[in-house]
DNA sequence: CGATGCGGGTGCA
DNA sequence: TGCACCCGCATCG
């Protein structure tokens, strides 16, 4: 891990760096990384919280915010003891089809909210990345208020997780392995009324779901 | 369709 | 000037 904090992503001369920081999905509070230009993953700019685009008019420096995450606006919880946590589209359209959907969670009934990043002086957490010969310096600006959407397992990522490391590895292991990863979410910091959902796991309940993740579940049941 | 990047343009401090 | 953000365009999977 670099500790160089001695650079700022928008000086004119980036240090050099003798050692590369491991690549981190889910950086959260105000960090500065340096990542190898071998790293397929901070090529990509990939992260854990949903991070769109935004307009700096920088043509060296791109920079992203904070999208938020969506949360069921009853506030319900499944029989795993999960919260819904959505990641929110990137695409602004897409984004704006998901407010209101019904929850996931399977009779539930609630609506899909939004609910938006503060995280950084009020505004979404902020992340920057600069690539240059030294290597590809991230930067990231605030602390999220909110809860870490779920990973991404959209079929292009399931690929890629699943070629990656095993061919044999089935994407519900994949998303398994992904699932073991994510950290518990704070729950106590948001307040809403709680529904309690009674699920039988020994029905069929792949037409009761939207989400893919829990067409994941019901494929483990 | 949606993820990602780019960049023109606006409003505000 | 810096920052947040809206919008369309283009590319790619």
């Amino acid at each position: 891990m670099e500790d160089l904090f001695e650079w700022d992503i928008n000086d004119v001369q980036l240090p050099q760096v003798g050692q590369f920081d491991y690549f981190r999905e889910c950086v959260d509070g105000h960090a500065k990384l340096i990542y190898s230009n071998e790293c397929e993953e901070a090529r990509r700019h990939t992260s854990g919280w949903a991070m769109r685009n935004t307009n700096n008019h920088n043509v060296v420096i791109l920079k992203k915010s904070c999208l938020g995450v969506l949360v069921c606006d009853r506030n319900c919880t499944s029989e795993f003891g999960e919260k819904v946590h959505m990641r929110p589209a990137i695409c602004d359209k897409a984004r704006k089809k998901q407010q209101g959907r019904s929850c996931p969670n399977p009779f539930c009934g609630g609506k899909l909210i939004s609910m938006p990043c503060r995280g950084h002086c009020g505004y979404p957490v902020t992340h920057f990345w600069r690539h240059a010969p030294q290597g590809i310096f991230f930067q990231s600006k605030g602390v999220h208020d909110h809860p870490r959407p779920e990973p991404k397992t959209h079929n292009t990522e399931l690929r890629k997780m699943t070629k990656k490391t095993n061919k044999q590895r089935s994407p519900v292991s994949a998303w398994m392995e992904s699932k073991a990863e994510e950290p518990s979410v704070p729950r106590s910091k948001y307040p809403l009324p709680s529904v309690q959902l009674k699920i039988s796991p020994h029905k069929p309940i792949i037409s009761q779901v939207r989400s893919e993740r829990h067409v994941q579940i019901a494929f483990l049941i």
